[in-house]
RNA sequence: CGGGGCGUAGCGCAGCUGGCUAGCGCGCAACGUUCGGGACGUUGAAGUCGACGGUUCGAAUCCGUCCGCCCCGACCA
């Protein structure tokens, strides 16, 4: 890909109103644009990192069993009637009257629509379980956005819903789904945090959240640093209190983003909603439920908030918008030969299956090295007459900036065992 | 929804105790010189000063109302 070609804005001076790291540099990087608060486009460049996350998610989720599907965001009103939740989930809820005047909403959770689904399709225990997700974007109205797109109004959730004949499944299915989402946010490079939680308007008995320590953040973890219990405190008091396990010490608190919650709900939604089943015995059941929730768009922003330095994003290479960035420095004469490399490396490493970005603008030398350190591909590489006078080329890591000079007939070969070793490592 | 901050060109800002043609930096366009860490010169384009109302001979500037954005809190799968 040429940048010349691509829409990669990137900002030289934070813009106004962000203050939080992602924030500053999500908006500094070109990754999306904010149209009013809490509501954010995604360019191409955070497009790019938004679907590596998402696919990271799709082979995990795929890898326990789970069904890929695609459910509406409009829902009728009715729907949400029938569980009560049109009151409970009231301050979130955008909600409106359609031209036939039928009161609709915008879907901020799936849990209605799903049990809707498979409550007209699964009859027999022989059907069961079955578990189904999907990737989309949920519609919440909140009354206080944060730090860009940690809490936004319109975001890209994944969540997935199991179907179960007995707690027995439930729980094999709710174990698959824990080791997934540990699977999932260490690939994107995350250190999470598993605290047992509350349900809140979910419903439902055992629940696990998946938090990643912050510098920013709208939930508290105390810890103690001598028998390593934790929680999420509810209030900024806890900390003060000594270790309720050892006694020993009292605990440190930390802020921490919450970027999935999985929930063993019951029969909750089935029951209210009449998604039953004959079991073998002949009886009519309710089928068991659980539901698995990934803040997709807030694992972007959890990323940057831990992989980032004052030049701006590092990101891990799994998640990156692009594997490598070749940058030739324009010579002062027509130079061909940086031309004809930058071209052959291009193409042998894309051959090879590497997602390329060439900046070929016409820009100083400063200024590339400036923005590619701000968008934060894993590799650059550096083309210019001062390496070439030698027949070198300069491969830098963007995480631990080591450079290497390599031949410049080994240059595509290099990097690639380079990305391999990088991908590897993380 | 309570408390605080902010709103002037695409971005970052100055001007604001009322006064002349609204300014600076970056960016943008053109030309020339540059070219390994945000180069330089010359010329140029770009503004409902968030909106509405009021005071006044005169409002970006003073007063009122509203809107928008950010932060803290409350709230929150």
């Amino acid at each position: 890909m040429r940048w010349s070609k691509y829409f990669i804005p990137t900002l030289k001076e934070t813009p106004i109103g962000a203050e939080a790291v992602s924030h500053q540099l999500s908006l500094r990087a070109g990754l999306v644009h904010m149209l009013t608060s809490g509501v954010y486009s995604y360019l191409p460049l955070g497009l790019r990192v938004l679907r590596r996350i998402e696919n990271i998610i799709r082979e995990e989720m795929n890898a326990v069993g789970a069904n890929e599907l695609f459910l509406p965001c409009l829902h009728p009103l009715d729907l949400w009637k029938q569980t009560g939740r049109d009151k409970v989930l009231a301050d979130v809820m955008i909600t409106f009257l359609d031209k036939r005047k039928r009161p609709m909403c915008l879907g901020p959770t799936h849990e209605e629509v799903i049990t809707n689904l498979v409550k007209d399709y699964v009859q027999s225990y022989r059907q069961l379980p079955v578990v189904l997700y999907q990737i989309q974007t949920k519609f919440r109205d909140e009354l206080r956005t944060r730090f860009g797109i940690v809490r936004a109004c319109e975001f890209i959730m994944k969540d997935a819903y199991s179907f179960d004949r007995d707690q027995i499944g439930l729980k094999k299915n709710y174990d698959l789904m824990y080791g997934a989402y540990k699977n999932v946010f260490q690939r994107c490079g995350l250190e999470t945090v598993i605290l047992e939680a509350d349900s809140g308007a979910m419903g439902g008995d055992v629940s696990h959240e998946f938090m990643v320590p912050a510098s920013i953040g709208e939930d508290l973890i105390v810890s103690c640093s001598a028998c390593g219990y934790k929680e999420g405190a509810a209030e900024e008091k806890a900390k003060e209190k000594p270790c309720p396990k050892c006694k020993k010490k009292k605990l440190a608190s930390q802020v921490a983003i919450e970027l999935g919650h999985i929930f063993q709900l019951g029969t909750k939604y089935s029951q209210a909603q009449g998604a039953l089943f004959i079991d073998e015995d002949g009886k009519q059941k309710p089928i068991i439920m659980g539901c698995y929730g990934i803040g997709v768009s807030r694992v972007i922003a959890a990323i940057i908030e831990k992989h980032n330095d004052d030049k701006g994003i590092i990101w891990p290479p799994q998640v990156a918008p692009f594997d490598v960035e070749i940058l030739p420095i324009q010579g002062a004469e027509e130079d061909r030969e940086i031309r004809n490399l930058t071209d052959r490396c291009d193409a042998d490493l894309t051959a090879a299956g590497l997602e390329v970005l060439v900046d070929d603008r016409e820009e100083t030398a400063g200024r590339k090295f400036n923005d590619a350190d701000l968008i934060g591909i894993p590799l650059r590489v550096t083309i210019g007459r001062r390496n070439l006078a030698e027949g070198k080329v300069e491969i830098k890591v963007r995480s631990t900036n080591e450079i290497v000079l390599v031949n410049k007939d080994q240059l595509a070969q290099k990097v690639l065992e380079m990305t391999k070793a990088a991908c590897v490592t993380n």
